[in-house]
DNA sequence: CGGATTTGACCCGCGC
DNA sequence: GCGCGGGTCAAATCCG
């Protein structure tokens, strides 16, 4: 496609003052490496998500990573979605370097001032008058549907099963095929009324043992689904518990804390040079993690969550 | 029979 | 303006 105009983009979002304070430290990777070089060397985990929005953090409400027993986890930056994943997938972090999460949003984007509220404000405004063209004109469909995009946040996921229970249910919605992928792309939507949330699954062709999941917006209600016991349950009650609504009572501060803790773990884990290398909070997903990849396993052992992230053939290389 | 899924058509944004 | 790709709609179909 146009990735070179998508690089050009992604550097100014990323590495201009337009991302309000936690510039340098969410988006550490623009300074660092040359996109477009990374754009010619492969096709980027994100680009295979058509993540490709980006977002303030301050909007961020969700920093959580979720582990599963039966799945592997890691929260993958949907941010500028291409760019990004390529760092992740090419370029080792800067010491500095305390993010791999990010929002994302076209629209919200452009409106970085609003806050997640006015966000969801406008949208249920917008949806109720879509819905309303759509029903006049159903053939014709001239939804007049604007693009106006809630934060999306990815999770990457070593499943078997593309859709995974999360504790929240949800209607499939359609199905594309992704370009340069023969995996196709499942939309859902969370089927509470008022709930805008919506979830993309779909599987990574490079290594397709990995599902990735994006989510876009947020939860207006409680998790329907009570997680029941045994492995999954842990996950439900997780993922529930700490994504999406995790945001409604962390501070930025905290998040970001808790973020650059994440992402330390990570990347020193894997070698790259972090100063906080030390992060309780990620035991449990070490702890908890399930390795498809026999050969990555082995390089990766019990370490951070990039193994998730980056694909089986950059670590073969590394 | 009602809810969920499938799937082709359509809309939109973007790059050329 | 056109084509492409992503995203969504909604009728048809499936399934419990």
């Amino acid at each position: 496609m146009e990735k070179k105009e998508m690089v050009v983009k992604t550097e100014d979002a990323v590495g201009s003052s337009s991302i309000p304070c936690y510039n340098s430290n969410f988006y550490p990777f623009s300074n660092a490496f040359d996109f477009s070089e990374v754009e010619k060397s492969s096709l980027g985990f994100m680009e295979l998500l058509g993540v490709q929005d980006y977002s303030p953090l301050l909007e961020l409400p969700q920093l959580s990573t979720v582990s599963v027993p039966h799945h592997s986890t890691v929260k993958v930056p949907s941010d500028n979605g291409k760019e990004c994943s390529e760092v992740l997938n090419h370029q080792p972090a800067t010491p500095n370097s305390s993010s791999i999460s990010s929002a994302s949003s076209d629209a919200v984007n452009d409106e970085q001032k609003m806050t997640l509220d006015q966000v969801e404000e406008d949208d249920d405004e917008e949806e109720e008058e879509g819905q309303q063209k759509t029903k006049k004109q159903l053939k014709p469909k001239k939804t007049n549907r604007k693009r106006q995009r809630e934060p999306r946040f990815a999770f990457m996921t070593k499943s078997e099963v593309d859709h995974l229970e999360d504790g929240y249910r949800w209607r499939k919605y359609g199905q594309k095929a992704v370009k340069n992928s023969p995996f196709p792309r499942s939309y859902y939507r969370c089927t509470s009324v008022s709930c805008n949330v919506k979830k993309r699954v779909e599987r990574s062709f490079t290594d397709p043992s990995v599902v990735v999941t994006t989510y876009e917006g947020q939860h207006t209600h409680p998790s329907p689904v009570m997680p029941r016991s045994g492995v999954s349950a842990g996950y439900a009650t997780n993922f529930a518990s700490v994504f999406p609504q995790a945001g409604n009572y962390l501070s930025q501060y905290q998040q970001q804390q808790h973020h650059q803790q994440l992402i330390f773990s990570t990347l020193s884990s894997l070698g790259f040079p972090c100063n906080d290398s030390s992060s309780p909070k990620n035991a449990g997903f070490t702890q908890e993690r399930r390795l498809c990849n026999p050969g990555t396993n082995a390089f990766l052992r019990d370490h951070g969550l990039l193994q998730d992230v980056v694909p089986s053939h950059m670590l073969k290389e590394e």
